[in-house]
DNA sequence: ATCTCAATGGAAACCATTTTTATTTAACCT
DNA sequence: AGGTTAAATAAAAATGGTTTCCATTGAGAT
């Protein structure tokens, strides 16, 4: 089934503009983690106008409101990723070919428990290189 | 026992200069994570010329000789922090007062055998507000 | 003491990301 | 449909943490 964006939006109250969609979209269709930059070039084919700050501004409101993730790249670059499977879980990231796979959930919920305050975010992520890109001997880029 | 900071940059092949030993010492006396800058002012108390690339430098490496750990904040800037716990385990920092908080291992080293490719590198990491600062209303900074 | 390569300082570059401000547009209410 | 309002957007510019470059200095081995 596609996914409904514009209910998805309303639901964050967001409104429901062409960009948005667009950009759900595209991530959505992508098979891999994308960067801002990567985004807007798609956009572009898209829309004749559509600036950066706009990208990186909605990237930044769908992540927050959970309906992608965020990837942290060791190169300190940030990237997006739109996954399909709505239950708690994370991720591992190929660093040659940018695929991701599903990590079903570690204790870290359990470890929550150990920490005397309030936890407001958490990040479970691990890198590496697939085993396609291992086979084929790619190496990690940046 | 006093830290042999010398003995640990010869482990890592790194030469002993004054300025890695007063890094390390730095880190290991502060009782928070701390952000480059900070770490290259404190050095500027020491040295009449310490340049921040140096500094840069010498906590990158340092940290990729896991003799010190990186803080990945929220605010997307990079902290350091001189965990004295040598065994393998993740953190639980505040974002109010900037303490570190041990976190038992966590089940990331078994789901990695659901991997099927190379794991290079890993992040566990869990951000919020420590018991002291929730009970003292502090709130999350930058 | 000398030699060699790593370490360093300073200035400059880099560049992903954010801010600013004026304009446009979606949403909501008649 | 038309009017209203606050959100969304574009464009340009600024921001600022981080890295690069290169000449100089210094640590460690012989």
């Amino acid at each position: 089934m596609p996914h409904d964006f514009a209910a998805i939006l309303k639901e964050l109250h967001l409104k429901v503009t062409p960009r948005r969609l667009a950009t759900l979209a595209a991530l959505s269709t992508a098979t891999t983690y994308v960067s801002p930059e990567e985004v807007h070039k798609r956009l572009q084919g898209e829309f004749a106008r559509i600036g950066l700050p706009t990208v990186y501004r909605n990237l930044e409101e769908l992540a927050a409101g959970g309906v992608i993730t965020k990837v942290l790249h060791p190169n300190r670059q940030l990237y997006y990723y739109f996954c399909p499977n709505r239950s708690h879980h994370h991720h591992f990231v190929c660093l040659a070919c940018r695929t991701v796979e599903d990590l079903e959930c570690c204790g870290l919920e359990d470890l929550e428990k150990q920490v005397g305050g309030r936890v407001i975010s958490h990040i479970v992520q691990a890198n590496g290189l697939c085993q396609a890109c291992l086979r084929a001997g790619r190496e990690a880029s940046a």
